[in-house]
DNA sequence: GTCTAATTGAAAATGAATTTCAATTTCCTT
DNA sequence: AAGGAAATTGAAATTCATTTTCAATTAGAC
């Protein structure tokens, strides 16, 4: 199985948007902005996906080949710390990036053939998961829900 | 986070009807019966949690010095393949084993703090996804879901 | 008992994630 | 604008779980 989300891209005022926030964070915590972090970051928010470092990596290697694989992989982490990035692990077990909007939470569809990503929310199954949660007397924080299968693409012929 | 979870040790007899079922699974595709492989599944299956290898294995060794990581790595393995355990990856990334009764799915509360982790079903969340799954055209085939937090006896302490 | 194929265990290999370190860059202070 | 302290960068090295290799051993069919 090879995972590869897609999502539709952003809007270029939701990504100067983010830049800004990235650079506030920056500024915060007495971090540097640099060329590197402006156009990896640039990149991933365009990218609008659920990328891995090292596809990332490739992305901005092509146009910047002066960029290292470090680099993107640190700039990932540190999108995830400033709140920009959400790190998931799928059945791959491999650190994916995925932008992060608002605080909205949402759960995942992914297709064991094709890889293909898809995003929903669900408040009954949330409301259910925190009856559970309590009836075992259990103080829930966060959850993870993935559903693994065939996409409509790939459901006739699989 | 420490993983560790633990359940009710299993009685005698399923373990012996378990091993029964190793057994003719191993006679079944030509493969061979060992001392390693049968004090091995004895010790995983009465241990009843779930383990990785190398818990599993610092097990095994305490008891039988000469039973080497690799042979407990490929016996549980073994014991996946043959339906007597199931393969888990939680928020830590290591692969932990859990001994496999029958078919029933259930998914998993985790606890932040100490590790432990409680086995739940809930038949309306399972309705619930399928339903999503339906909405996107997509066929679902199985499916992880995980609540972290914090247990009854961590959360006051927390 | 013989023989062939499977198994074992130590050690090596793999591969993603992370850290190290010297050289470079940012940006605060003057 | 220049100086300087601290952060950043990128290549290479390290880590660590997992998986594979290989020579020696063992199971079990005949």
């Amino acid at each position: 199985m090879k995972i590869s989300g897609r999502r539709t891209a952003e809007g270029t005022k939701g990504i100067k948007q983010k830049k800004e926030r990235l650079k506030s964070f920056l500024k915060e915590k007495g971090l540097k902005s640099t060329r590197q972090r402006d156009l990896i970051s640039s990149e991933f928010l365009a990218m609008g996906n659920h990328v891995t470092a090292e596809e990332l990596y490739r992305e901005i290697n092509k146009k910047y080949s002066d960029i290292g694989f470090t680099t993107v992989y640190r700039t990932l982490k540190l999108l995830n710390k400033s709140g920009l990035a959400a790190e998931r692990v799928f059945a791959d077990n491999l650190t994916r990036y995925e932008p992060l909007t608002a605080e909205e939470h949402h759960d995942h569809l992914i297709c064991m053939k094709c890889g293909a990503i898809t995003e929903f929310q669900d408040l009954k199954i949330e409301r259910l998961q925190e009856r559970v949660a309590e009836e075992f007397g259990f103080l829930a924080v966060s959850h993870k829900m993935e559903l693994y299968g065939y996409c409509n693409k790939c459901r006739d012929h699989a």
